[in-house]
DNA sequence: GTCCCGTCGGGAACCGGTTGGCGTTCTCAG
DNA sequence: CTGAGAACGCCAACCGGTTCCCGACGGGAC
């Protein structure tokens, strides 16, 4: 009884053979149902494999070129709602497309990154979609450039998904949104209400999608011909209780601001609720404004004038892109439009 | 020059041989490291490997019985809070057991939640996670068990997280919180500050995680020995939207009520919105709480009273007792405690 | 100068599948 | 009754690794 198996325990496509009484290259073309088989051998292949409940290892399929590729996608923390979006938007067009998704959460820390991605690389995955931004320093360029090579010589592809392109040449998919633009489109409609002293709450200093919707809050208030306070550009993180934390050492610090803009949705709901623990109206006593739209933004009291972003749409497009689907698979670099939700938080300034 | 694959191209382990002058099993050795391999031999492979770009290939590696193993989750959407905090649970334990993690989102498709399990079998997957609650019918009780039967005869395991456990017997390891005991606690508090009509707002008869909040709803009137007015049990989903729908029209409706207990954080978001929208004050005209203590909930105004579930732990939980690893292994069925968190926006009946 | 042992490396079998090529059998036309 | 051609099924090679087993070589002890 050397290899029985029996009932139970993975049985392999030759238990199956022996079960049925036929080769296993026989059962392997009924499972496959290419080719010509008779009618009494593929039922009794097909009852073997019902008996055993025999799945082929796709492991081994994948080893002799057949089988189901695989996608990975490595995001920061799947936790925050953006992520979120881009990371159901990859898995949902994956699946569509018949693709596995691997996901792995860095927490930002650039070594787990690069180890995951080596892991991929051997994983054979399709396409490996790096989400979020970064600090777009030249070590950056120069190592993910390196593995934009690597992944692209082995056949792969690396995908950025609202993340800072390399230079030109690079075999890399670039997804983009207008995140800029959405700042400056924002920051405007602030201006537009009289607004003159603008608090924004940004990210870590270095990092692209901070720095983006930065230069937008610049930029707008330049177009009119402004030149912002530098001591109203106040940096921390992504997380609801950075903005917290820098409304109250803003209003201890006895800064002046009519209205905050901050980077992120998150980032404002807790500078909202800094801003009522201080007593303060939105937008009666300050106008407030977020980035990203995510769902809980029309909840908050007032509902948040933001940016909205279509996050799951870019999760679409990347692995639409990078599996070379669809029209846009000639395309390198893809930008998506974003535009202001307006909302009740921004109101006119010293209005009623 | 048949294979000589070039600079370029996934090169394999016998063009690394070729390339240092040895043989595969050479090569093989250095790079697992445990063979004695002579100094000069173990240089020239590691030189080639560093030309070639030389990764092995990971799906060989796991048909021959070594390599990373894989682990599975599959819930209805990354995209919800409390299934992001599991996920998120889930990858970092696996990741940090050394296990890649796939992902599913079934949106509910019970077709789509078959298939990927199917996958999952065939891929030989450590374990596979099922998270999140589902319609406890017959159906789904057998349906559930042969899927844990065929996975424990493939050597994998079932987990069941925050979803409903089979009957005994079945391979299954099951983590759950203490739903309903949560809702009790929560509608008891409710309830102590004199509360008598409290609107429930639901989800899906028949969805487990919402029945299970139900039942804690009705125990904690019957324990006062109140029995609620059945036209206060509205059903939805677990949504915003779901709660703003649900209070416009039980305001159309004209139907009374002094609280509301919100099946969920999100639905309570909505709620809250709508109640805002109708011009009624929360907690002076009436009072709000949700279930879940999603980060947001601090951030509503009020800050929403709720009740805190532990879903990150919940998720690496599910990881370390599949993967039998530390002391809870032994256990297959584990219940986390859940616990109110009083903010705001529950105030007595009647105001002060 | 042998003998022996330890170090090192290669050949080959194996993991669990797929598939090309070829021989066998069946069928039907001539 | 025979020969051609189609239908079918098995053998063996292959995918890209790992590892058992054994032979070769070199050095130290006697």
């Amino acid at each position: 009884m050397t290899r029985k198996s029996e009932a139970a325990g993975r049985s392999t496509i030759r238990d199956v053979a022996a079960r049925a009484g036929v080769s296993a290259s026989t059962v392997s073309r009924v499972l496959a149902g290419d080719y010509p088989v008779s009618a009494a051998a593929r039922g009794r292949v097909l009852r073997a494999v019902r008996e055993l409940d025999y799945v082929a290892d796709a492991r081994a399929k994948a080893v002799a070129g057949v089988g189901t590729p695989t996608l990975a996608f490595v995001l920061e923390d799947i936790t925050g709602p953006s992520f979120a979006h881009m990371a159901h938007g990859v898995e949902r067009e994956a699946a569509r497309l018949g693709h596995l998704s691997l996901v792995c959460s860095t927490d930002g820390d650039v070594r787990r990154e690069l180890e995951f991605i080596e892991m991929m690389r051997a994983q054979r995955a399709a396409a490996v979609i790096l989400v979020g931004g970064a600090a777009d320093t030249p070590e950056y360029r120069e190592r993910t450039g390196r593995i934009a090579d690597s992944l692209a010589s082995a056949g792969s592809r690396l995908v950025l998904c609202g993340r800072p392109p390399l230079g030109p040449g690079a075999p890399v998919t670039v997804i983009e949104y207008d995140n800029e633009g959405g700042a400056y489109a924002l920051v405007a409609h602030v201006l537009a209400q009289g607004h003159r002293r603008v608090l924004f709450l940004g990210g870590k200093p270095d990092h692209t999608t901070a720095m983006g919707r930065e230069r937008g809050y610049l930029a707008a208030h330049r177009a009119r011909g402004l030149e912002p306070d530098p001591a109203l550009l106040l940096h921390g993180d992504f997380t609801r209780d950075s903005g917290h934390r820098l409304i109250r050492r803003a209003l201890a610090a006895g800064l002046e601001f009519s209205a905050v803009v901050a980077a992120t949705d998150m980032v404002a709901a807790g500078a909202l609720t800094a801003l009522h623990e201080a007593g303060l109206g939105v937008p009666g006593d300050v106008s407030l404004a977020g980035y990203d739209d995510i769902p809980f933004a029309r909840d908050l009291h007032p509902a948040l004038t933001t940016v909205h972003v279509p996050y799951e749409e870019l999760g679409r497009l990347a692995v639409r892109t990078a599996l070379g689907h669809g029209e846009e698979s000639a395309a390198e670099h893809l930008l998506l439009g974003t535009h202001v939700v307006v909302r009740d938080s921004v109101a006119a300034h010293g209005g009623h």
